[in-house]
DNA sequence: AGCAGAGTAAACAAAC
DNA sequence: CGTTTGTTTACTCTGC
């Protein structure tokens, strides 16, 4: 039976691994290919190359994604056939996942992983060097329009004092130095429409090559200040002033030129934006109402020329940039060379990518920003901002809506971690080899580690802890045993199924296999407290609550404030928190959530500590009056917890019972090698 | 320093 | 016959 199992196991390990590996080479190719394709252009072209360049490439990157999904698609049809007629069905889902976690990313068919996109984005059509010329150029721009503006604005209250000074005097003859004022203020005008002209050509490019996406309803950053700058209540009622004295034609004349400065903003592809921004200030001054419908039906017509595809007589379609004369010609450019076809798709997928990343890019940074905000501003949460993570996921699946706690999460990542959006990637391979160097044995360092009492703890989170990163777990074998035994429904486990236990609750028992299965038999052996029972399938293993609780007269020198702390119900869980600190420091490993794991089961290993402590409790106050049944609050949560594990071997006899537990198989084979290892690699 | 608990390694036997 | 299960012994390490 066991036999069985066992050999069924080792040759599905190995026919996945196969077939993952198989499919990671497939996509390392394509990549590699893409990669080779998408060489950096030389240095010196223009920004017009440049942005032409950058269109073929992204082409190209297009056409490799597409490549590289069909590959990936073949690839998994092939696992599924691979891996579908070896093993139970009920495996297929996470094998692949825990093994080879970076292919799950991408595996996804029709999504591109983050990943894929910032290499589309950094290594394919632009370099960081490149985008950084382009935003410094951008900053440049804004900077002159902002000394623009100031000089504008100190022009107007120059000439605001004149024409007051004008009309105190109220007798020389205004006209001349009225119409040399206007015309001065016009040129200023203009200079400034040229140096919006300029930001706005500059923007377009940015927005063509992908730089930049104008959001229909957003302002662009850039004109955002410059169109608050221009039209300030005062700056309006001034100008109103001004050239309400001024001839019909000069108002005419003006009057197209505030025109002008709105239409720029439409014509910057975002004709919401325009009057998000200026209409506010229209319906304060009242003023502006007056122009406002001519400037409408002017900016009407404007703006059905302004195609975010066309602009100064130019096709903005990525990489074309045909001239048109006018709108109509662009309009029939349009159609005639950018219709529905392949190549279109694809051009229009690579800027959806590029809008993807970017807005990616963008959430990143606010969360970035946020936390510079927070850090630098509330310094009185700094303390708490610490165990944060903690607490947060722990209020979270307590309340059992382990939703989307992790901020990154991740992966959170988590990472947490790290990739902040790191989604939930955390497979082993979050914590990678670095984190097996505990490799030692137990042994009990743990004891004094529960004089440090943390707050709330969260159990779920450092099961699934334990079950992702290889970290070893700060608990007796014979704790670990007695939990897997206890959580089972009729409280007995044979010895394949207390093996299964290990290796689907931990990551670390996944590795090393001889070593630890040969531990837990000694212990099952060695200790009282297990007591075999033969079976009419043979023999399983029982756990002596009795003998149990005497056989730990060890730990917590009495405190009395712990001991006290620990008989209040919440911090049951503390002692485990604190070695999963602990251990956690030991490794040097970052708490990262992993809350979006699911529902956690509760207290499951909380337990395995609990009675640790519950047994140096008793030791402690082992002056008579077994006071604890104190036993019972743990008790009374094993039925939440044990319901709520999804994959219980006790309910999967048979050979098919060390199959169904998905977690560990995937590092069967590591077991297997291990297992032929002699040499144990500890390092101690 | 000594003790006890815990982990590791290994030998061995019985059962499968 | 090979593997699994179970027992036992010896040794090391750690905390008290």
């Amino acid at each position: 039976m066991m036999q069985e199992s066992g050999t069924e196991t080792k040759s599905n390990g190995s026919a996945i691994q196969n077939g993952a590996s198989g499919g990671n080479h497939l996509l390392e190719c394509s990549l590699r290919e893409v990669r080779s394709n998408g060489e950096t252009p030389s240095v010196e072209i223009g920004a017009a190359d440049l942005a032409h360049l950058q269109q073929q490439q992204a082409l190209q990157v297009a056409r490799q994604l597409l490549l590289q999904q069909q590959q990936q698609q073949q690839q998994q049809q092939q696992q599924q056939q691979q891996v579908g007629g070896l093993k139970s069905p009920k495996r297929n889902d996470k094998q692949p996942a825990l093994q080879v976690p970076v292919s799950v990313a991408m595996m996804t068919p029709q999504v591109i992983t983050p990943q894929q996109m910032q290499q589309i984005l950094q290594q394919q059509v632009l370099t960081p060097q490149q985008l950084q010329v382009l935003l410094q150029q951008q900053q440049a721009l804004m900077l002159q329009q902002q000394q623009l503006q100031e000089f504008y604005k100190k022009q107007q209250e120059q000439l605001q004092l004149q024409l007051l000074q004008q009309q105190h005097a109220g007798k020389q003859p205004k006209e001349p130095q009225q119409q040399q004022v206007a015309t001065q203020q016009l040129a200023f005008q203009q200079q400034l429409l040229q140096m919006q002209q300029l930001q706005q050509q500059h923007l377009l490019s940015l927005q063509r090559q992908g730089l930049l996406t104008i959001q229909p309803g957003q302002p662009t950053l850039p004109l955002q200040p410059l169109a608050q700058g221009m039209i300030p209540t005062e700056l309006q009622q001034l100008w109103k002033e001004v050239t309400s004295s001024h001839t019909a034609e000069e108002a005419a004349s003006n009057n197209h030129s505030s025109l002008d400065l709105s239409t720029t903003c439409v014509s910057s592809s975002a004709p919401s934006k325009t009057s998000l921004i200026i209409n506010p200030h229209a319906s304060t001054n009242g003023q502006l109402s007056v122009h406002t419908p001519k400037r409408e039906s002017l900016s009407h017509e404007e703006h059905s020329h302004s195609h975010p595809l066309y602009g100064h007589g130019v096709c903005k379609w990525p990489g074309c940039e045909a001239v048109c004369e006018d709108f109509q010609s662009f309009l029939k450019h349009l159609n005639s060379e950018h219709a529905l076809d392949d190549r279109s798709t694809a051009q229009c997928r690579v800027q959806m990518q590029v809008v993807q990343q970017l807005e990616l890019q963008l959430a990143k940074d606010k969360e970035r920003l946020q936390a510079m905000m927070t850090h630098l501003h509330v310094k009185s949460t700094e303390p708490k901002a610490t165990p944060q993570p903690l607490n947060l996921v722990s209020s979270v699946t307590l309340s059992k809506t382990a939703s989307e706690a992790s901020p990154q999460s991740l992966p959170h990542t988590p990472t947490t971690p790290t990739a902040p959006i790191t989604p939930v990637t955390q497979g082993p391979s979050v914590i990678t080899t670095t984190s097996m160097h505990n490799v030692g044995p137990i042994r009990r360092r743990y004891s004094d580690k529960y004089n440090v009492p943390i707050s709330s703890a969260d159990i779920a989170q450092n099961q699934e802890f334990y079950k992702n990163a290889e970290v070893r777990p700060p608990f007796t074998y014979a704790s670990l045993i007695r939990q897997a035994i206890l959580e089972s429904p009729e409280k007995q486990l044979t010895l394949n199924e207390i093996y299964n236990w290990f290796t689907r609750m931990f990551a670390y028992f996944r590795r090393n296999a001889a070593t630890w299965k040969n531990a837990v038999r000694h212990n099952l052996s060695l200790h009282k407290c297990f007591v075999r029972v033969e079976n009419v399938k043979g023999a399983v293993w029982t756990v002596d609550e009795l003998e149990f609780q005497k056989r730990r007269p060890q730990k917590i020198s009495g405190n009395p404030s712990l001991i006290k702390n620990i008989q209040t119900s919440h911090t049951y869980c503390t002692p485990l928190n604190a070695a999963l600190q602990a251990s956690m420091a030991e490794n040097s490993i970052p708490l990262y959530t992993t809350a979006s794991m699911g529902n956690p089961t509760l207290g499951n290993l909380a337990n395995a500590m609990r009675e640790e402590l519950n047994g140096a409790m008793e030791h402690t106050n082992s002056n008579g009056s077994d006071s604890s049944p104190g036993r019972s609050p743990m008790q009374a949560m094993h039925p939440v917890h044990v319901k709520e594990e999804p994959l219980d071997p006790d309910e999967n006899e048979g050979p098919l019972s060390l199959v169904t537990t998905a977690n560990h198989s995937p590092d069967f084979d590591h077991d297997r090698d291990y297992e032929d290892e002699p040499v144990n690699e500890d390092i101690e």
